[in-house]
RNA sequence: GGCGACGUAGCCAAGUUGGCAAGGCAGGGGUCUGCAAAACCCUCAUCACGGGUUCGAGUCCCGUCGUCGCCUCCA
């Protein structure tokens, strides 16, 4: 069985083969941090997240490298018009957006680096492009010459030719090609700055990637992704400035997931349809995201809106049921049973691993994981017990740990309610064994409000948390 | 206008190299139950449209219509 990835650069899916033998270098474009992280964002950390995991379950280290864009118009824009420090406010974007990351169960990356923390790499990039030619100064801006990028284009597509830039923004007039782009940016007066061999500036927002890649991870990478929004010009020209620099390809598999779409449009703070991460976690639980992006192919558009939303918070219920103990006084299953739920079993293994090995199908590796969920119910409903649940639930539980859910019935602070509630429980049997069912009932439906779900069998009454 | 992705049941969505259309949510019927809930069982599509290739196409080719992304900061 081998792993195939869909890679931007070929426009198709190959075979996985990491640089070094057991080892991935994976980079991951993180957010500008100016605002809040919406849902869109947590789209993109969740399938890189998911991909992750899985590389992990295949065996390989993985160096996983997630990086933040502390310094750009944007940023210093909303500083100055809150009257705050620029590097203050990037900060707490990114304290939030780490925090955000951690509430949707997201595995923390090997190193999180910020283009302010590269300044020394990046000056020594920019020189070195200067020299090779690939660069030239224009009163105190620097831009990259994209002709002398041979294969400019390569990854988005795009012939040089055929590029109409200036079609919706006006072209610099002092540029030489209106496709060049800026490395380096001539501060204005009174702007954050660092001083440079061109004057006192900041790092064009491409270059940034580029010497976080150098510096952290090398030359050479195997996986680099983001939003394929970021396809161009963003990554394009951080290809054409690595590679001008190192003369070798840069990285191998070029991964690039799906814009959420909410109304049919997608998410973003210019168009305003937003819905913030921690909005959202308000009312759901980081499973319920994780299992909508999940429940999709990554490199598709994802519906985001209500409906979706309460259909996956549904699923995520139905997934919770294989987790369930067995039926109070279970009798033990028939060795038929048990045989097809281990068949099941293997099976939603196998077919887990095929799924995501074609590209990190989570949809079809989802659909196997359902299907176990179905044959451990039917193996409780035939009467079987913990111990023969256990191998089930246990392999379940290994597969939704690959995919990164929780599956954490919600624990209130039930410090010791435990006992008083089996205590209710308790009394409601007698008011039942009298056939008070009205009384009964009321005592359900209080508890119900509180959160307490009570389920009666033949066998006896069952509670959970809602 | 250019480049790219996509169009599968009420909704979301999978479908490897073409060979009887996964899964989830919602809906209908049933088992169980004092009732309810949960669980279980049964049920619910010929794949935008029109051509073509083939013994056979959702799956390949052409065209039409439609949706979305990028071409400007953007996950």
């Amino acid at each position: 069985m081998t792993l195939r990835v869909y890679n931007t650069l070929t426009r198709s899916k190959s075979e996985f083969k990491t640089i070094e033998e057991g080892k991935v270098r994976m980079y991951v474009c993180g957010p500008t941090v100016y605002d809040s992280a919406h849902v869109g964002h947590a789209m993109f950390a969740l399938v890189f997240d998911i991909v992750r995991r899985y590389l992990i379950y295949r065996g390989y280290e993985v160096d996983y490298v997630m990086n933040f864009t502390d310094v750009d118009d944007k940023i210093i824009d909303r500083a100055n018009r809150l009257g705050v420090d620029p590097f203050e406010l990037a900060e707490k974007y990114i304290e939030e957006f780490k925090h955000n990351l951690r509430d949707l169960n997201i595995l923390p990356a090997s190193e999180y680096p910020r283009a302010t923390n590269e300044i020394d790499t990046i000056i020594k990039m920019v020189s070195q492009l200067i020299e090779k030619g690939s660069a030239y100064i224009v009163d105190g801006d620097v831009y990259f010459r994209v002709e002398t990028a041979r294969d400019y284009g390569k990854l988005s597509g795009r012939k040089l030719e055929e590029m109409n830039a200036g079609s919706r923004i006006r072209v610099d007039e002092r540029k030489e090609n209106p496709m060049d782009f800026a490395v380096w940016k001539k501060a204005k007066p009174g702007e954050l700055a660092w001083d440079s061999p061109w004057g006192s500036g900041r790092p064009g927002w491409h270059i940034e990637c580029s010497a976080m890649n150098l510096s952290h991870l090398g030359e050479q990478i195997d996986i680099h992704g983001g939003g394929n929004d970021l396809i161009f010009p963003h990554h394009e020209n951080e290809i054409a400035q690595t590679e001008a620099i190192t003369g070798k390809p840069f990285a191998r598999y070029w991964m690039h997931n799906g814009m959420m779409q909410l109304k049919g449009e997608k998410m973003s703070k210019s168009t305003g349809n937003l819905v913030p991460i921690s909005e959202f976690l308000n009312e759901y639980s980081g499973d319920v995201l994780r299992l909508l992006v999940l429940s999709s192919y990554y490199r598709s558009p994802l519906t985001f809106n209500s409906e979706v939303v309460e259909a996956n918070q549904r699923a995520l219920e139905r997934l919770l049921s294989a987790l369930r103990p067995a039926q109070p006084g279970a009798a033990g299953a028939s060795k038929a049973v048990l045989d097809v739920l281990a068949e099941q079993l293997e099976a939603t293994q196998q077919g887990f691993v095929e799924s995501m090995d074609e590209d990190f199908n989570s949809a079809g590796a989802l659909g196997h994981i359902f299907d176990l969920v179905r044959a451990i119910n039917q193996a409780r409903a035939e009467q079987a017990t913990d111990e023969q649940l256990a191998p089930a639930q246990t392999g379940f539980k290994l597969l939704t740990d690959v995919l990164g859910l929780e599956l954490k019935a919600t624990e209130l602070t039930t410090t010791g309610a435990d006992a008083f509630i089996d205590l209710i429980l308790a009394l409601r049997k007698e008011l039942r064994q009298e056939k008070l069912y009205q009384l009964s009932d009321h005592v359900r439906d209080k508890l119900l409000k509180l959160g307490v779900i009570i389920e009666d069998t033949p066998q006896g009454s069952t509670w959970r948390w809602e």
